[in-house]
RNA sequence: GGGCCUGUAGCUCAGUACGGUAGAGCGAUGGGCUCUUAACCCAUUGGCCAAGGGUUCAAAUCCCUUCAGGCCCGCCA
């Protein structure tokens, strides 16, 4: 009998720091066998504490926590969910003196069934539909096969979110002895799983006689294809099976072909409901989140369990379960080319405020995601930082506990001894814009020296250089591939059609002008221009916008002086005294 | 049709387990600052808590109904 964890969304929020954990009474689930529990998390802290308390009850020998990913396309930062929490499970065991087993289970296995909208394929690749995706070739001809590709360009950037699972691909577990063994055990359990499915499908009860399902599908020896993919898909079926004898026949759906051979020696594999609960036997797998499609009820994880149970002997995983992370109001869908992929993340935020945006909501949470929203995501972070170091108080006593818990699953390697000085994100995405103007290596140099000020210090470790430097890189591409038009600006080089006629805002250009030729020091600059400003009479504020509006045409900017002083001196000039000709 | 989840300020969300003055951040507005790298500080603004009903001295919170959105109920993963 499975056990299910189901966490009741209401009693357990993000923010309800002081959860406790009840021990409900034992109660059916309606329409199934199965007990379910509401657990509920006890005392403060982050909700990954009750998931790994209930792991812990489980007494298993072995803690193994998986996660799988069908590599059908990008896989996109969604899932990510199941990664971190699976990663947030392994450092909060780590903190309680326990190890675990992290697998991640690429379904390399399973057919391609589409051509994910917006890919480029080779002409013909169609011809490909059916076939595992491990023996399809890599459309970008880099890597073995599609499944590799894929597979490869999210497993490549795991460690640098922190996380570095033991990697398996079924294409390759298929071939193992457990698997064919699991095989086996549906040929022989056959009716009873026949019987269960049926109860989840909601079929009739039939005597069995005329339900032909089998969830053994076989790869063809002649065409390569493990389904035939038209309107639906059509595995290629089983024909008969004789198991003293290891031998079984199928015919392929697609070529037609029939084939026969030993049960060892042949290229099988269970369909999907079945092959997640061999895997969890053969694992002895004590934990794996699913999305929430999978965990409804009489979905694919309660059928999992029950099969695990009553086919394969054991008693399944803890489910931990959790909702959708969209990109704005739309699910990222592979097959529709929706996505934005973990190494998007990478190109334009730091590493761990992902896992700040996933780790910080609680799962069954709806966490929507847009690119444009990157400073504010950033800024959270920055925020949490401070607060687990003391340098600031959280709105309600409350959280703190949370918080810390919090920052300690985001950090990617262990949390430092100090705060680290960080450059603000918004800073970054401002000065970056300056480049092409101040060149890289003044940029980098303000920015360090700015993030140092911020913090009181008088230099910077080697680790706060290198975070400052990534985060200039990071706003850079951000600006250029997402940022809303209003947090970016350019130098407007083309004709002006800006004339001041306020006399005294005349006064004033004149007047910076003038200070510009005068090559002065940036503070001096600065100043003699906030001076200008008063003696003339006009608000400062207005005073600045005047000089933003001919310079960026926007009414506000990067902080004057620096930016006067690092364009062309004649240049600006020229520009400032031809708005009062 | 059956089931699960969601709906709180312009935006992102806390608060719902155990009913007790409607919260934060961002934004917007105003003010301040020998004065801004879209900064900072202060203040203000903002909500019929999706709608309706019920229970209660008291409901965002518990119960019922409705509406809107997401998802599952495929021999697919």
């Amino acid at each position: 009998m499975g056990w299910i964890f189901k966490r009741s969304l209401r009693r357990s929020r993000l923010s309800r720091w002081s959860w406790q954990r009840r021990r409900g009474a034992a109660k059916k689930c309606a329409g199934s066998s199965q007990v379910c529990f509401e657990v509920l998390a006890m005392g403060g802290g982050h909700w990954i504490r009750g998931i790994v308390d209930e792991i812990i009850k489980r007494g298993d020998e072995r803690i193994v926590i998986h996660t799988g990913k069908t590599p059908s396309g990008p896989i996109h930062i969604g899932a990510e969910r199941e990664q971190f929490i699976c990663s947030a499970i392994q450092r909060e065991l780590e903190s309680r003196g326990l190890e675990s087993t992290f697998n991640f289970i690429v379904d390399s296995y399973d057919p391609i069934k589409s051509i994910p909208a917006g890919l480029q394929v080779p002409k013909g690749f169609e011809e490909e539909l059916g076939k595992p995706l491990s023996s399809v070739p890599d459309p970008f001809g880099c890597h073995n096969s599609y499944a590799y590709h894929f597979a490869d360009e999210f497993i490549k950037c795991q460690p640098r979110f922190g996380l570095s699972p033991n990697i398996v691909y079924t294409h390759e577990l298929y071939t193992k002895p457990a698997m064919k063994d699991a095989i086996r055990t549906v040929l022989t359990k056959l009716d009873q799983l026949k019987a269960i499915r049926r109860k989840y499908l909601h079929l009739p009860e039939e005597d069995g006689t005329a339900d032909d399902w089998n969830p053994v599908m076989a790869v063809c020896e002649k065409c390569g294809k493990i389904a035939l993919m038209k309107n639906e898909v059509v595995p290629n079926k089983i024909d008969s099976w004789d198991l003293e004898k290891d031998a079984l026949s199928y015919t392929c759906s697609s070529c037609g072909h029939k084939g026969q051979g030993k049960i060892s020696d042949l290229s099988l594999k269970l369909s999907w409901r079945v092959d997640w609960s061999a895997k969890w036997a053969v694992f002895r797998v004590t934990c794996e989140p699913a999305g929430k499609d999978h965990c409804v009820k009489d979905g694919a994880y309660d059928m999992g369990l029950e099969v695990c149970q009553e086919i394969f002997g054991y008693r399944g995983p803890l489910r931990v379960s959790y909702e959708w992370l969209t990109l704005g109001e739309h699910a990222m869908k592979t097959h529709k080319g929706i996505t934005f992929t973990p190494a998007e993340w990478l190109k334009i935020a730091p590493p761990e405020t992902l896992r700040y945006l996933i780790l910080g909501a609680d799962p069954m949470r709806h966490i929507s995601f847009l690119p444009e929203r990157i400073p504010d995501i950033v800024d959270n972070f920055d925020r949490i930082e401070r607060i687990y170091y003391g340098i600031e108080v959280p709105p309600s006593c409350n959280d703190l506990e949370h918080l810390k818990d919090l920052y300690k699953l985001c950090v990617i390697d262990k949390p430092r001894e100090s705060a680290p000085a960080r450059l603000p994100y918004r800073f970054a995405a401002t000065i970056v814009q300056l480049e092409p103007v101040m060149g890289r290596d003044k940029v980098l140099a303000k920015s360090l020296e700015y993030a140092a000020r911020l913090h009181g210090k008088s230099s910077l470790s080697d680790y706060e250089a290198a975070d400052v430097s990534l985060r200039l890189s990071v706003a850079a591409n951000w600006i250029s591939l997402y940022a809303p038009s209003q947090a970016k600006f350019k130098i407007s080089t083309g004709e002006l059609d800006i004339r001041i006629t306020d006399e005294v805002e005349r006064k004033f250009v004149t007047s910076v002008a003038n200070l510009v030729e005068g090559n002065l020091s940036e503070t001096d600059l600065q100043n003699r221009i906030f001076e200008s400003a008063r003696a003339l009479g006009i608000e400062t504020g207005k005073a600045f916008s005047v000089l933003y509006r001919i310079l960026i045409g926007s009414e506000r900017g990067p902080r004057l002086a620096p930016l006067l002083l690092a364009l062309d001196r004649d240049w600006v000039v020229k520009r400032l005294k031809s708005t009062i000709e």
